[in-house]
DNA sequence: TTACTGGTTGAAAACGTTACCAGCCTGTAC
DNA sequence: GTACAGGCTGGTAACGTTTTCAACCAGTAA
């Protein structure tokens, strides 16, 4: 089926090529007949205009790039979902593109500045390293959510996260306060994500202070998605059964060992005492309900959004946010 | 920062535009020393070329796009990692685009279609009614998945979706063979999907054949949350206590309403059977393990893009495809 | 010598749109 | 009458690519 362009549609309404490109923007300098007369062509021939040559020939307005890598992470699905939330009534434009694991979102991100001329990005569920560099050498502004950018040598990198440590030494403390000693940690080490760490070292010095000795062999690492874990956890109570407690550093993970644990014969809380991280909405809902740490996604959501946009408007420094998450008791730790 | 076109390099390269765009495009013919100079003169601009301008040359190439309405949806999200899957070595382009649910659906495909022609749709947790008509007027093929668009007046319209009323059936039956008698149904209608419907037209042939009698209030309408799920549910068990089981029309709705019997002091299935709808990862995970019919999301895709692909390359008529979908029997019924 | 080949290259015309500028009217003020 | 403003319109030059065509320069065959 032909598709029209503005020319077809000028030439049927009897009209310049300008004029329609004018109703086309709604510019106010056209005469209501003459206007009428060519929405009515558009709407017969379902016109819609072509991007490409629209973004050729105006590449301005602020387009921000919102870079989500992990589609199948409910929580940084639900914190990309608030950040769409809160670009409402913006001056920018927003996109959302997604990368997976393997991707290099970097480069995801060059190619979108330089294809699209995306002028700032978002990063959720991303890592920082030194491939970060090729952005912020053409000065364009980033943020990274979930993640400290602080001690970082980019000029354009701002960030905003929770204070990992502070929450994995809460996590901990909860364990410990309710009388657990032997408590294993399931986690994992991701490349230019240090989150993970902190929360290792909350939790460690949470044992410290209570005096309580970490046998490594009860940090564990596994995939963050329910089979990986349900399998990491089966063998990992079968080698060390008197484990009476776990801190698990994602919700996902929380659920695959609690299933595990039920398969091995073990309740929870009964036998075994766990904390989430994350707080996704399952949690209120898993049986039992899960005590996690909860990310404030609707703050996260918003810094971000409004630091990206105080550094592209205002060209205001880029600033690392800490925001307040909060450790939600539930039925999980006993 | 300095946002290099193809002009530029051919400037620093002292080569012309032709020539960087041959070198773009890996051309065969360009001297190998040409083609190196270029190529350095790209590396250290960092060029990427712009999108816009390319989509605007050459709109060829079989680009196809698929539709997913329901980013928080579970089970369509795997259809359409799936679907992705299936893309791989064939010869098209897929491109994945998101519309939430109050969006219209084929106005985007119709934007897609202008703006980036795209040349066929895949439409995942879309619905079927009249709107299609502008697509199918443009002899764009399309297809359905999860719902039948086999008695439409559509000629470019295949679909792929498994015997919703035979699982109704099932599903009910399964409740019915366990001794179950007053059962209620939490579903919803969905505006241009009869999938439901169907569920539903099934379960009361299970209900009729087995001489049981259904009680209209025990049909009852939900959102398709864990939170919509979870309210409703808690105020229909309030006013119908003596419900022994529930054919919960998606998984999801399925957990809400188990947590919602546990709060009431009901466990399942000791002493509410649930059974659900669409076989997600966490229905093996959750506690109990949820009996559900569990879509075949492989099958589905691979079928989707098979059919679009004969339609599109070998000009094939559009088929309707019914794929086999199982119940899997687990904990939640008794 | 001429003719022709094949490997490289560049000039210029698209692609569909918007921006700029100039030009037409009609009406109103001088 | 002239001048000028304001509303409306159209011609044309961009935007950054790719494509088509022509042309160049060896080298080789006749």
């Amino acid at each position: 089926m032909k598709i029209y362009t503005i020319k077809d549609i000028a030439r049927k309404a009897g009209v310049s090529v300008t004029t329609v490109s004018r109703v086309l923007n709604k510019r106010p300098d056209v005469n209501q007949a003459t206007r009428e007369k060519v929405e009515r062509v558009m709407a017969e021939c379902h016109f819609v205009g072509n991007a490409n040559a629209r973004g050729l020939k105006q590449p301005d307005g602020d387009l921000i790039a919102i870079i989500l890598r992990g589609r199948d992470n409910p929580f940084l699905n639900a914190l990309a979902e608030a950040m769409l939330q809160h670009t409402q009534g913006l001056d920018a434009s927003f996109l959302m593109e997604f990368v997976d694991e393997q991707a290099d979102e970097f480069q995801t991100a060059l190619r979108l500045s330089h294809e699209k001329r995306v002028k700032g990005f978002i990063f959720v569920g991303g890592r920082i390293d030194e491939r970060a560099k090729v952005l912020d050498g053409m000065d364009s502004p980033m943020v990274f959510t979930t993640i400290s950018a602080e001690n970082t040598s980019f000029s354009h990198a701002a960030s905003v996260f929770i204070d990992d440590r502070a929450m994995g030494y809460q996590a901990m403390k909860t364990l410990i306060d309710a009388g657990h000693t032997r408590i294993a940690i399931f986690g994992g080490i991701r490349q230019g994500d240090d989150g993970f760490a902190k929360r290792y070292t909350g939790a460690m010095d949470a044992l410290a202070e209570a005096c309580i000795p970490f046998d490594d062999e009860r940090f564990v690492q596994t995939r963050f998605s329910l089979r990986g874990a349900y399998d990491t956890a089966r063998s990992f109570f079968e080698s060390k059964p008197d484990t009476t407690a776990v801190f698990a550093m994602s919700d996902t993970i929380a659920f695959g060992v609690i299933r595990a644990l039920q398969d091995m014969g073990k309740s929870v809380p009964a036998d075994v005492s766990v904390v989430g991280f994350d707080g996704i909405e399952m949690s209120k809902f898993f049986i039992p309900r899960l005590t996690t740490v909860e990310q404030p996604v609707d703050d996260i959501a918003r810094e971000s959004v409004q630091v990206l946009m105080d550094m592209l408007e205002r060209g205001e420094e880029p600033r690392h946010i800490i925001v307040d998450a909060k450790l939600q008791i539930r039925e999980s730790v006993q």
